[in-house]
DNA sequence: CACAGTCTATTAGTACACAAACGAAATATG
DNA sequence: CATATTTCGTTTGTGTACTAATAGACTGTG
């Protein structure tokens, strides 16, 4: 039994999903410029929650340690996120949006509502949901 | 008008689909630890093929020319691939798998296949030929 | 033939993403 | 209360991914 049978890259969910995903970043870049995809869900997080600590943040953002740490390094250097020690925790680092950062994320929540929607119009809206709710259910 | 309205960070295809990717990953590296799904589908493709330019691979596997460089230099620095200028045209860098390469590909094929099959478990097979037929009209 | 435009590969720079290991701080348990 | 465990943040190392710039090789057209 030949191998190629049981494997072609182009049928494998991996692939696709790859692909999908940088169709989806190319369309977030060409809309929001400014910052990228994971940059804008941690400052969206961040203005939802107007608090967290970096931890915590990353948890809700599904970002490992490392990953949000330099993800907020980024945003804290460009003065869109302070950061400061927890008192009454010293191992937390809170972190919340500037006036810079609120700003930011009010001017492109609109936009990046878009970058969904384009993302998604090769769908009609039925399909839309179909695809959210299959994808959400590989969670 | 409330812009928390427009923008939920957890209802954005991209963030859905960048959670998915991070649990085909997973499962991916924990069923074939010995090379990354880049890695692999490069290999891949490059056995089906026999042989191609390294740029032409690039296109195949939807990479850039910067990345299919590094994911091709890894594969040649474990003897997994060769590489050599073609006479007829010195631009291109013809690569093939090395015996080592396509054996590594045989042993992995069927375990690629099941990465596919864990990843879409949660789906039924209807459901997991919507996905994919959804996903691939994304791209 | 010349030379403008195209194709291929490389390099440098930036940004995610994860694993592993570390130290410091907090909590739980005996 | 002492210590084992857990939590939090940081660092290091590897790998993917894209941009932009560069250089060499090919192709097409005048």
């Amino acid at each position: 039994m030949d191998s190629s049978d049981s494997y072609v890259l182009e049928r494998q969910v991996g692939f696709v999903m790859r692909r999908a995903v940088q169709r989806h970043i190319a369309i977030f870049s060409s809309l929001i410029p400014e910052m990228t995809p994971t940059q804008f869900a941690a400052l969206a997080k961040l203005c939802e929650l107007g608090q967290t600590s970096q931890n915590e943040l990353g948890r809700l953002t599904s970002m490992d340690v490392a990953t949000v740490k330099g993800v907020v390094d980024r945003l804290r250097a460009r003065d869109l996120v302070t950061a400061a020690p927890l008192e009454s925790d010293k191992r937390r680092l809170m972190l919340a949006p500037t006036r810079k950062g609120r700003a930011l994320y009010r001017k492109y929540a609109q936009q990046a509502a878009e970058v969904t929607r384009q993302t998604l119009a090769p769908l009609d809206e039925e399909e839309q949901r179909q695809l959210m709710q299959l994808l959400e259910r590989l969670i």
